[in-house]
DNA sequence: CGGTATTTTGAGTATCGTCAAGGCCAGTGG
DNA sequence: CCACTGGCCTTGACGATACTCAAAATACCG
């Protein structure tokens, strides 16, 4: 929050908590409570959200748009540690600063919420701590998903991780992922040096990796940003990852292939 | 807490729980129930704690050993996710099964909770709550850091990433870190093909890299698992980690090295 | 339609994975 | 006490993969 937001005020009125995950379970006083302190920022694509190391002074919650979560190096360059998106929550809460910094990687909007009247807020409401607590834990699962993305010895295998995450992820966000035909079109938010940093490689190593998926039929490339994955399956065991495979979401995916191949 | 444990009761006495980091600060009822309710497990090398997936029966705390933390593929092949250790925390809360299965990596002693008793304490109490919150907070960027490492493109870097990640993270365990003269002295607590798979990588390039970082005069192998970390600064370097460099633990090795020195 | 940024392709080299063999150490049994 | 054995770690050789640098092609924007 370093940055002069594009547009700072927000109105209670606009942004619904309550169509936020997990959200629509607390009790009714808390919300409004939530409400009444939440302010709506925007960002452009680029700007700087919050700084590492830096006080942070607020708890957020992404509501459109995607994040990228960095590290900066002293020398300039920067390590991707992860994205943020949609009802995904970042901001230290009670103590410590984040070791990271976070910029927007499209256009986008955040709901923030002062950290000193959000945890008070905590402390009186357990059912927003817990919402929280459940919030950390998928988010370190997540965080261990990718290290196992990660640890893929070959580009190949990597970047079919990251698309099966991109495409679990990113199935409720915007209109990133959609089913077409006997297809699944994912649209990917991200630069081409963004996915080679996050896959730990270089631009042309990914260029060339997608392509070869492409040229064996795992997909095709309808524009740089924009694939068609024709063969889930094959591309989860390029991942390596079976356990990627039979995740809800996935399946819900491949459902919905099937449907709208009829 | 599938497989039998070696010794199965666990006396209140047996186990001071204000020994643990952060507990110390809880107020005093709590810590009385909590002890109440705990019970200590062993657990030899090799044997498994917790399986994937199962319904998680306990909270606990890692008193002495090494965990590893895996997900076990169908194929039998295990990727390792994280290491655990002393002081460590591990075990779903409210919801959820863990996704990882985890195995002693050496002969270990946990700290168990019952996960009813453990759940309606941590509603009783906020300073538990919190505690569980900040750990969550931190193991969040523990996971992250981990990221950082094996995106590094080489086999050498990532290796040089370990190894500092070690030494920051079990300085306070056992005696595998110790400060000796100018060198710092690390044992691995791991085999070799542990930290392969960690590493996304094999046996093999693990041999090499290491015995490179020791041509090099970074370190001196005394024995496999027991090295002499010679340059430190140098070895940061490697991991293209500079922010791992002014980790406030790392600084205070660095500071035992030179009183050591004189 | 031109100019810029991004992505892709190409060629050469370094690194890594793979397979196979060799060395080191501890435990076993003669 | 010493040979044998099996597990781990290391070394060597070779092919596959990926990184580097350079150039071309494509997409993007005015």
């Amino acid at each position: 929050m370093q940055e002069t937001p594009r547009e700072a005020a927000g109105s209670k009125s606009s942004a619904n908590l309550r169509l936020l995950p997990g959200f629509d379970e607390l009790p009714e006083p808390i919300l409004k409570e939530l409400q009444a302190i939440v302010v709506r920022r925007s960002f452009e694509a680029g700007q700087t959200v919050v700084e590492a190391d830096a006080p942070s002074r607020f708890t957020c919650i992404v509501r459109t748009g995607i994040l990228r979560m960095q590290k900066d190096l002293p020398d300039g360059r920067q390590h991707i540690v992860g994205i943020l998106v949609e009802g995904d929550l970042f901001g230290r809460v009670f103590n410590g600063n984040m070791h990271f910094s976070i910029e927007a990687a499209t256009d986008a909007e955040i709901l923030a919420f002062p950290r000193a009247a959000f945890e008070a807020l905590l402390l009186r409401s357990p059912e927003l701590d817990r919402l929280l607590l459940l919030h950390l834990l998928s988010e370190l699962d997540r965080a261990r998903d990718w290290m196992i993305i990660l640890a893929n010895p070959k580009v190949r295998g990597r970047l079919a991780g990251l698309l099966l995450l991109l495409c679990t992820r990113l199935q409720t966000v915007d209109h990133l992922v959609t089913v077409s035909g006997r297809a699944v079109r994912v649209r990917i938010p991200l630069s081409r040096p963004d996915v080679a940093h996050l896959l730990g490689t270089r631009v042309e190593s990914v260029s060339r990796a997608l392509h070869a998926l492409a040229d064996d039929g795992l997909l095709d490339i309808v524009r740089p940003d924009l694939l068609e994955i024709r063969n889930l399956q094959a591309l989860t065991e390029e991942a390596g990852e079976p356990d990627l495979a039979d995740t809800a979401s996935l399946l819900r995916l491949v459902k919905a292939m099937r449907k709208s191949a009829d």
